[in-house]
DNA sequence: CGAGAAGCGTAATCATGATTACGGTTGCGA
DNA sequence: TCGCAACCGTAATCATGATTACGCTTCTCG
């Protein structure tokens, strides 16, 4: 009934604020822009957001929570390290470099406050690190990888995988990269992972 | 005479921008705060930069050839292969972790029109790779490391050096690195970068 | 020394966009 | 069916900041 509808409407006004966000970028991304696309009202996206960096503290939080809900799912299946290490890697990477998630960095450096910044990092890398972790030691565990620090042989993984692909898609000098690539990114850092401790 | 001071008031402007950028980011800098802050007139910014945008404009091309002159000055020292990498590594990481850098990347990434982001890439990743795809062929010819793709070995070995930190810097979630991280961190590139193609 | 260019400081323009207000609809529960 | 609360569309506010204009001072050159 009623959340329903309500939950539809922030859909698409959600959906209206990325649709401009990667056209227009944050700076030229407006509210009023927003509630149009939206065909919603300035009035009632003041009332559930508060303001815009209160709209885009949403987006975030909402971005990043299908991230971490995705890599849960892939850990969940419980399959042996390996195969989720390479499950894990392309997923990561399509969230990581995909439209969305490039325009929030983009929010996040243009914002001057730094808050959505934070908040990324919190509940992006900051959240995803553990369950890296966790299957690091799973592989460690089963005699496939060797190492002392977890953290540091998780960062290996993250900069095998992603490397410095967020920031040019950032800078706009990266197009999305395509399935394909993702399988192929991610099974190169695993090949390389486990060289470098197997 | 003339070109002195006006070389020297460009200087010291710039470094205005720089100071307002990396306090207030790249939309809460503005021309007529460079301007006050460099104890210069609204008039001069326009009728030296022509715009704002001509004003990072010329920023990013200054600060690009600055890095690209230190990475060529280590090239020049002419070194074996394996200590011009491990000269370069360090060296690359401040320049592309530091405060300046970080700033500009972070205008490029506020930046709606793109262009800031197209000089950085081309200017920066785009003219240092050619110096590091030399110093690994040398590395290749000395046998030291053995590979196909000179590009995809730059390139692992940036990703390696640089992983994901220029975003995190980006996003105000990594501090900049002291030099002896820079170091330590270029080392253990060249470990990795050996252990993988060696 | 005197004229003009270049630059300073300050005060307009002009646009944009965040934020707030308001009259008219609409859907729902009493 | 009535009245209200939430929402729409549109039109104010209000601030900020890019860009321009202007009167005054300071060099530079002749």
């Amino acid at each position: 009934m009623k959340d329903d509808s309500r939950t539809d409407r922030q859909q698409q006004i959600e959906e209206a604020a990325y649709a401009l966000l990667e056209q227009k970028g944050y700076a030229g991304t407006s509210m009023q822009g927003i509630a149009r696309l939206a065909r919603a009202s300035n009035e009632t996206l003041y009332s559930w957001y508060g303001d815009k960096q209160g709209l885009f503290r949403a987006l975030v939080i909402r971005n990043t929570a299908e991230v971490r809900a995705q890599l849960e799912a892939d850990l969940a299946a419980d399959r042996p390290p390996r195969d989720t290490l390479t499950a894990l890697g392309p997923r990561l990477l399509s969230l990581l470099l995909g439209d969305r998630a490039v325009a929030l960095n983009r929010s996040a450096a243009a914002d001057p406050s730094g808050e959505l910044g934070a908040l990324i990092a919190q509940s992006g890398r900051d959240s995803v690190m553990p369950l890296i972790v966790q299957v690091l030691e799973a592989a460690r565990a089963e005699g496939l990888l060797r190492f002392d620090d977890a953290g540091a042989a998780a960062g290996l993984y993250l900069d095998l995988l992603v490397g410095d692909q967020q920031i040019r898609r950032v800078i706009g000098r990266l197009p999305a990269p395509s399935e394909a690539a993702c399988q192929a990114r991610g099974a190169a850092a695993v090949t390389h992972l486990c060289h470098l401790l197997g």
